[in-house]
DNA sequence: GGCTACATGTAATGCGTTACATGATTTC
DNA sequence: GAAATCATGTAACGCATTACATGTAGCC
């Protein structure tokens, strides 16, 4: 099970004052290894935590942009934040094309199987130079807890590509001993 | 995005006939650490997926239990799966709660984010250990695409397992430094 | 007597995505 | 002149979950 948008909004309305597009950005940035959302999700989410009130909208002006809504937390918006963290926690998820192609690999060609494992390797490979990236930029400024989760991120799609790797090692040390069955 | 139901039962029937609820049961071992569904949605993907011809069902009377539906690939059934696999790769995602609740750990007390990691701790180390009985029971049969899969599931768990005993001493060792500001 | 395993299904509901719709300003 | 960034939103649709509904057989 994960974590639904509307805590994560109130979250990240915790810290400060927000509208629906900087928020969407966040999704983008520091959090996208444990959690997405698009504006499809993100506007009506806000919408209704306004009309529940636990939030509240203020909007702001601007001359040489659109006008924009910028959220704060209403004290029964900081109590349900904080009867969530008080919640059980729920299990993390995993949902892997990868994982699951290579259950069914052998109804594929060995050069599929190899590009996929290529593939998977490249985009943890990025991703957790990203992470790392966004630890560079803002470890002064974080919590234990919160480097931690960052930590959590980069280990994983670091350990990812290790598997991969051997992985793939052993599977062409496998073909090499036996020679072309076709 | 994640593999849809859909397919992933088609795979499983590319192995051999199968009624919904061993799928289901399949879901819940050997697949649970990328995949998982509810009765609720595979009986109603069995449906579909009868209905637009890519799989036949089979009634087996059996008369100590009640009977079951058994459905096979029919050849249009077997090309939606290939063409699956020919298909580009999905990113993975995961949907960690834990993760989610460590950004924002400033807002819970220390005894709270204790908790949430030595839970994190004990559920991955039950599930990797449960990987590892799987895969000393089925080794011999396995692909070596399919004994990657599983050695992903196994070492994501084990790893994250690790970063989080890290975590939990380096906030052990900074409090200890600085004693109790309460 | 109660629990677990076997076995199938539906209905209500929740939650999210994609695509559509709009439009100004800045940068290349 | 094109593309990116800022900025908000809706509608159609997909896909899954939970809870409900039903029933037998075997084991402790």
């Amino acid at each position: 099970m994960q974590p639904q948008a509307k805590y994560v909004v109130l979250g990240l309305l915790s810290n400060r004052p927000m509208s629906g597009y900087e928020i969407k950005k966040h999704f983008e940035g520091n959090f996208s290894f444990f959690f997405d959302a698009s504006y499809g999700s993100v506007y009506p989410t806000l919408n209704k935590l306004e009309q529940e009130g636990f939030i509240s909208k203020t909007t702001i002006r601007q001359e040489d942009r659109p006008n924009k809504h910028e959220y704060e937390l209403t004290p029964s918006g900081k109590q349900l934040f904080e009867s969530y963290l008080r919640s059980p926690l729920l299990e993390d998820s995993i949902r892997s094309d990868l994982c699951m192609r290579l259950y069914f690999g052998e109804f594929a060609d060995e050069r599929t199987v190899v590009e996929w494992i290529e593939t998977g390797i490249r985009r943890h490979e990025d991703t957790a130079s990203t992470l790392r990236g966004i630890r560079e930029q803002f470890k002064e400024r974080m919590s234990m807890a919160q480097a931690l989760s960052l930590q959590i991120g980069i280990d994983y799609h670091q350990n990812i590509c290790t598997t991969l790797l051997q992985g793939l090692e052993q599977m062409k040390t496998h073909w090499d001993s036996k020679p072309k069955e076709e």
